[in-house]
DNA sequence: GCTTCGCATGGAA
DNA sequence: GTTCCATGCGAAG
């Protein structure tokens, strides 16, 4: 490394600036300037190094002993790499080596068009080198920054640095000064580089394609650096900093070079590029995937003096975005306003805006040998708000600070954008005061959304065709690739530049800008084509729509599902993941997939659409095969669950997640049950004695005891069981959902959600709201929960010897199973009949439940104790009145009771359970 | 009663 | 604590 680099921060000094040299400068103030420093001054060379250097002959002169120094692979005429003052001398080859500029010149300069290969893997992406633009004396103005790409190790710290101040007019000089000062770091930063770098490639955002060149004539560069002089035969103007590829032979190798092998000029898919003006991903992908390293690096090459780059946040990966008419003055945008040259706000975009476009969409959108150059902006995933009619599309605020036109009024301003087709779109861009900031917004967007047929989940794109400034709007469909859903008619490639046909000539696209009311007002989901195979979903009472046998929006890219209330659509929203990682999330879900079945009170409505049934119901899914947890005197745990085809019960462990479907077949913990030809283990009766009551039909504990058909058990769900088990006695149910989100019925008890009540209904917030309970939750529904069952297990234990075997509660998670009868968190004491003739069976039902469903379980046993006991055997028989306020059950509480206490766990819907 | 508009709210980052 | 933004919601048409 030569010490001149090293030295990079001049220091005031009456030597010259070279080491080696250490003659005097001239102190008349006309000092000879060298290269620039970091600083920003340049050099301060003595009359003979400064001759040297303007010659390029200062590395060979002065640094002649130094390392560094390797021979051209042509010519062999030795060069020195790494110094400030040898950067433009030589160019680094991708197999490896160098070329001194003269032999680069001849070799490239026979060369056809100048074309730029992506590295077949995205995880080590080719750094191109660069060349002088034609005619530009050397070592002028131009610099070549090869070092700079070669490795990535300047790159990111030295874009990071750099980026702001990049982006403002005549930044360009500083930048290629900067390079020329980083340069000399670059070997120390070799090693932290690669470590850097394979974080690049773990990041999710390296699938990102830069602002590209398709067969681009970037007007600012060409105003820039001038046309066609008389450099190289061969050079276009139009790339003054084109990527030149050698035609290497098949020596690459990826690991040193990131170049394939074959990957020269004269490959046919190098050719292909050439013509198209698509550069593509060789790794077999088929899709043009760049590193957003190489994305930046690609800023800088067709930006130059315009690249907006990373922000110096600290983040290797913000990419950046420019645009030739940002900081140029040309081409202004097409929409009126030119763009802001608010890079901060740019630098400042959320990685999940960032585009992640791929050359095929930005090819789709530029059309076969445009000459225009694609922007990728920004892109966003639909809202349930954004797909919804409302019409609006909530922009990110960075994005639209950053891309759109600047807005002094909240009225905004009309925005033509035009879709892959072609066809354009007016919006208005406007903004809403919103706490002290904005909230931009797009309106008037639903005929598009509805045209593209995006939904929630779905992802729109932004993109701008240079130089005519046209802002175009893309599309991703959810189910992107990769999800297995070639086979649908249209939108196979699930984004809007690919196949996705003209609306004119797709009947399924609506070409009026008028929104399609029908479509609207169709469950989105289910009314999309795209999700062929969906069998079963149902519309939630909020008006969120909920996929239930239908297949599902990748997790990461699934629209919400719920609406406010619930984060979960955020969440997913934020979700960041990789193709493998939602292949992993879409097996989970498959295998949750099974677990789902309709609600058994139910009633669907079938739709067909393009020949496919779709079952919609109003109430949410069931999860899971029903099963009921039993707990044995033994304390063996256990569940019993009913073939679906013989309706034979059968025994399974209790920590056994059985399908919705669930047959005798799939028993495969007890061989000698495992067909349906088996007998019973247990009698209908007995069973009877073990299942709780039906639901919905206001029966009591006693009248279950009746209850033989098993139809009647059949009748009743976990969760619905669950419920009736906690009011027991009541003349009312809850259905499951409203145990968990305590959206009781009225019951002639209790009103429904009294107000100022303390009692265990009326501290619960309303359904759907309020915070997850966790077991250490200290909530007050979860201390009265706690106290309640300390009073139940106290008022159990002074009496009779059924209740003196009352241990601490179990529950189905509970480690450590009871050994006696016992009462589970919603559980109920059933009869003496159990199975074999066991008595004293405890039932749990379902899923875990919540403190909540726990207290109203433990209501519900209480009240079963001062009602129900009188008529029956059951331990369970007191009954509790619901009125009861807490306060005062805690002031009459013991307050040595150490009885534990179940484990908190709140049910939700979109947790699978059995 | 429906739709649209504008702002407010609150969860998440 | 601040900011963003998804969405709720009331007012107006």
């Amino acid at each position: 490394m030569s010490s001149v680099a090293a030295a990079a921060p001049a220091p005031p000094q009456r030597t010259c600036f070279n080491t080696f040299c250490k003659e005097p400068t001239k102190s008349d103030g006309h000092r000879r300037r060298g290269w620039r420093l970091r600083s920003g001054e340049f050099a301060d060379l003595c009359d003979r190094c400064l001759c040297i250097y303007e010659q390029g002959n200062f590395c060979e002169t002065f640094h002649s002993e130094v390392a560094g120094w390797r021979s051209c692979e042509a010519c062999g005429k030795r060069v020195h790499c790494g110094c400030i003052v040898s950067l433009p001398s030589y160019v680094l080859l991708d197999a490896g080596g160098v070329d001194c500029m003269a032999c680069a010149r001849k070799i490239f300069g026979m060369a056809p068009s100048p074309v730029w290969v992506p590295s077949p893997s995205m995880h080590h992406p080719r750094m191109p080198t660069m060349r002088p633009p034609a005619g530009t004396p050397f070592p002028g103005h131009w610099r070549q920054a090869s070092n700079l790409w070669n490795t990535n190790s300047v790159q990111s710290d030295l874009q990071q640095r750099l980026a702001f101040e990049f982006d403002r007019p005549s930044c360009s000089e500083k930048f290629l000064q900067q390079v020329r000062a980083s340069a000399a770091l670059q070997q120390h930063q070799q090693q932290q580089q690669h470590a850097a770098d394979k974080k690049f490639d773990e990041m999710p955002e390296r699938n990102v394609v830069p602002a590209m060149p398709l067969n681009a004539i970037n007007p600012i560069t060409r105003e820039r650096f001038g046309a066609n002089g008389s450099g190289a035969p061969g050079l276009d103007p139009a790339y003054p900093y084109s990527i030149y590829h050698r035609a290497e032979g098949g020596n690459s190798n990826p690991s040193t070079n990131g170049l394939p092998h074959g990957h020269h000029i004269s490959d046919p898919n190098v050719e292909s590029h050439v013509n198209s003006g698509v550069y593509r991903d060789e790794s077999g992908s088929g899709l043009p995937v760049l590193s957003p390293t190489f994305q930046q690096k690609e800023q800088i090459r067709v930006g130059h003096g315009q690249m907006a780059g990373p922000s110096s946040s600290g983040s290797p990966m913000k990419p950046q975005f420019f645009s030739p008419t940002d900081g140029g003055g040309v081409g202004d945008m097409r929409n009126g306003t030119r763009p802001r040259l608010d890079i901060r706000a740019r630098s400042q975009v959320l990685p999940r805006y960032w585009p992640r476009s791929t050359g095929q969409e930005l090819q789709q959108i530029n059309g076969e040998g445009s000459n225009s150059v694609i922007t990728p902006l920004f892109e966003k995933m639909l809202s349930a708000s954004d797909a919804g009619r409302i019409g609006r599309l909530v922009l990110p605020k960075k994005c639209a600070e950053a891309y759109f036109p600047a807005i002094s009024q909240p009225e905004g301003l009309p925005l033509t954008v035009q879709d892959a087709s072609g066809k354009e779109w007016q919006f208005q861009f406007r903004f809403w005061p919103n706490n002290n900031s904005r909230m931009y917004v797009l309106e008037g967007v639903t005929p598009c959304i509805q045209a593209m047929q995006l939904q929630a989940g779905d992802t729109v794109t932004f993109s701008r065709i240079d130089p005519e400034g046209k802002l175009v709007m893309g599309f991703r469909k959810a189910s992107a690739p990769g999800s297995g859903e070639s086979e649908t008619q249209h939108l196979k490639s699930s984004n809007g530049f690919l196949t996705c046909p003209p609306p004119e000539n797709n009947p399924k696209i609506s070409t009026s800008s008028e929104p399609k009311e029908a479509n609207a007002n169709q469950p989105e989901w289910s009314n999309n084509p795209e999700n062929k195979g969906s069998s079963l979903a149902y519309v939630s009472q909020e008006g969120g729509f909920v996929s239930l046998m239908s297949k599902p929006p990748p997790p990461s890219q699934a629209g919400p599902v719920k609406r406010k209330g619930s984060s979960l659509g955020a969440k997913i929203k934020r979700l960041k993941i990789e193709t493998e990682e939602s292949m992993e999330l879409k097996l989970n879900w498959e295998e949750a997939q099974s677990l789902l079945r309709a609600p058994s009170n139910s009633v669907s409505t079938v739709t067909v659409i393009d020949g496919n049934e779709f079952e919609e119901f109003e109430e949410p899914p069931v999860v899971g095969r029903r099963t009921y947890f039993v707990t044995s005197q033994m304390g063996e745990r256990h569940q019993w669950v009913q073939c679906e085809e013989c309706n034979k019960w059968r025994k399974v462990p209790v920590d056994a997640l059985l399908n919705a479907k669930w047959s005798c077949s799939q028993n495969t913990w007890d061989v000698d049950r495992s067909s349906c030809s088996s007998p019973a283990e247990l009698t209908v009766e007995q069973l009877a004695e073990l299942i709780p009551y039906r639901t919905g039909g206001g029966t009591k504990r006693s009248k279950v005891k009746h209850e033989t058909s098993e139809a009647a058990i059949h009748g009743s769900d976990g969760l619905d069981t669950l419920a009736n088990l906690a009011i027991l006695g009541e003349s009312e149910s809850i259905s499951g959902s409203s145990v968990a989100g305590a959206d009781l019925p009225t019951t002639t008890r209790h009103p429904r959600h009294r107000p100022g009540c303390s009692c265990i209904v009326c501290i619960q917030p309303p359904s759907g709201k309020g915070p997850k309970h966790k077991q250490s939750c200290t909530c007050n529904v979860c201390n009265t929960v706690r106290r309640r069952f300390r009073t139940l297990m106290m008022r159990r234990g002074g009496k009779g010897q059924s209740e003196s075997s009352s241990d601490p509660p179990t529950c189905p998670t509970s480690p450590t199973p009871p050994m006696s009868p016992q009462p589970s968190a919603g559980g109920a004491y059933v009869g003496d009949v159990g199975p074999k003739g066991q008595s004293g069976i405890a039932v749990d039902v379902g899923p875990s439940p919540s403190p909540i469903e726990s207290a109203v379980a433990d209501e519900g046993s209480e009240r079963r104790k001062g009602k129900v006991l009188a008529t029956s055997s059951s331990p369970l028989k007191a009954q509790i009145d619901l009125n009861i306020q807490p306060e005062k059950e805690e002031e009459t509480s013991p307050k040595s009771v150490t009885a534990a206490v179940a484990p908190p766990v709140k049910l939700t819907d979109d947790a699978p359970s059995t």
